[in-house]
DNA sequence: CGAAGGCTTGACCGCTATCAAAGCACGTGG
DNA sequence: CCACGTGCTTTGATAGCGGTCAAGCCTTCG
């Protein structure tokens, strides 16, 4: 799985900006393909299964996940409009992916992806660069499953689903939440419960507040990313964010 | 002094075995480096460095990690002889890397490297199947930092460290453990505490047997297999199993 | 309107972290 | 060779975060 957009890693949203208008770009090869409809919880394939293809998600939201002996489930990414799935695999998909809303997508033949970037040197770069992102918020994540609080974790998780345009940061934000708690909970390791609760917390505290269901406002973006437990380095030159004293319990 | 590792030279010298005939592998390019030294303790390079090298391990371990703001630390991987570190890298690295025990490196410019991938397309195959390796193993230990419980990290932990050569497996394979706990600890998000106990409790069960400090040898494979959480669910007590389709990938 | 599924809230419990101290291995120096 | 110090590991006691179980609530849809 791919994330074409991750707030945490400037650099590389830059890069992916860039993308859309070029020629030779990854998305370039899906727009000769066929748009396909997944409705809502339909599995686009399973873990295991020979992987015949690549796909990428032109509108909506699907779910990466593994199951493992006794039912337990980790979502180990989400992915959106723009993202691909499948450049890090080798003969076997390594997760299942099902939607979680009505998604579009588009289909492309492995044997064919790995032709056209055989033959086009061009391309090399941008498959690099996207299994860079897809490493590195992998290492992300396990920061997050190996060392983080339920808070801190809901924290990042929120700050990770905001749209990244530098301008939307901020106050006001409104981050749109397509999955269920369920959902979120495989994703950061922790039960419904305790998102839920921990959801409930962020409101009392005037930091989020609820809009449906499926989206909440960001109000204190600044809060959010210190009780994040990621943007406390020292020394960096991000002057953006006034630090208040950081209630630890 | 340091212990020699006969397990971990054992390793070097399989894959080296292995890939030593083939003329165009990855470790090729690096046979030309000269080696050097870092003694246990030494630090290779530093999370957010410039990425202006990759690594070959030729002897020894390594442990890669981040560390976050209040000084938790997270091991994302430990590297042994034959192993790469640096390949999934862009202009920066991801994560600090330390010699655990006296080790002995190659090192090889990624400039350099990246242009011999370029000029050689036999090379892209091995680079790209060390990233899928790579990206397997992230979301093998996403799983295992999400979901599962103390005993199945360790027992986890315990298989991925054994050596792999199939006739080796079973019955008292010895497990050679260069890290500290701690290091087991941070890499399984746990506490050295909690490492400690759960060792003992499987001592006690007579799964293992401990073989000094940094070493246990394994006694019941099929039980380790089942306690990791991994295998196949048996509901009905079956005792030491047959591992077969433990490992599928 | 009622059923169903998802979400929230509450009470309680257990696993693992935390705090603390004792045990061991190993190197150093007398 | 032994005494001693240091750092790692084990073991024990206690506490707390988050899981589990159980209601109750809200939203959607037939």
């Amino acid at each position: 799985m791919l994330q074409a957009n991750n707030i945490h890693h400037l650099r590389e949203v830059t890069s992916v900006a860039l993308l859309g208008p070029e020629p030779n770009c990854l998305q370039a090869l899906f727009r000769k393909q066929p748009v396909e409809h997944f409705a809502a919880g339909q599995t686009l394939f399973f873990e295991g299964d020979i992987a015949k293809h690549l796909f990428e998600v032109v509108e909506g939201s699907l779910r990466i996940f593994k199951i493992i002996s006794d039912g337990r489930r980790v979502i180990t990414g989400f992915l959106h409009g723009g993202d691909i799935v499948g450049v890090s695999l080798k003969s076997h998909y390594l997760y299942s992916a099902e939607a979680i809303v009505d998604t579009r997508i588009r289909r492309f033949s492995r044997k064919a992806f790995e032709a056209e970037v055989a033959s086009c040197p061009e391309l090399r770069p941008e498959v690099f660069a996207r299994l860079c992102d897809e490493m590195a918020a992998a290492q992300d994540q396990m920061v997050l499953l190996s060392r983080k609080s339920a808070e801190e974790r809901v924290c990042t998780f929120l700050l990770k689903q905001m749209p990244c345009e530098p301008g939307e940061r901020g106050y006001n934000a409104v981050v749109d939440l397509p999955m269920t708690r369920l959902d979120i909970a495989d994703y950061l390791g922790l039960t419904i419960e305790t998102v839920s609760r921990t959801m409930t917390k962020l409101a009392q505290k005037g930091i989020v507040c609820p809009a449906g269901r499926h989206a909440v406002r960001i109000m204190k973006y600044g809060l959010l990313v210190q009780l994040s437990g990621d943007g406390e380095y020292f020394g960096d030159e991000r002057g953006q964010i006034a630090y208040a004293g950081a209630n630890r319990h």
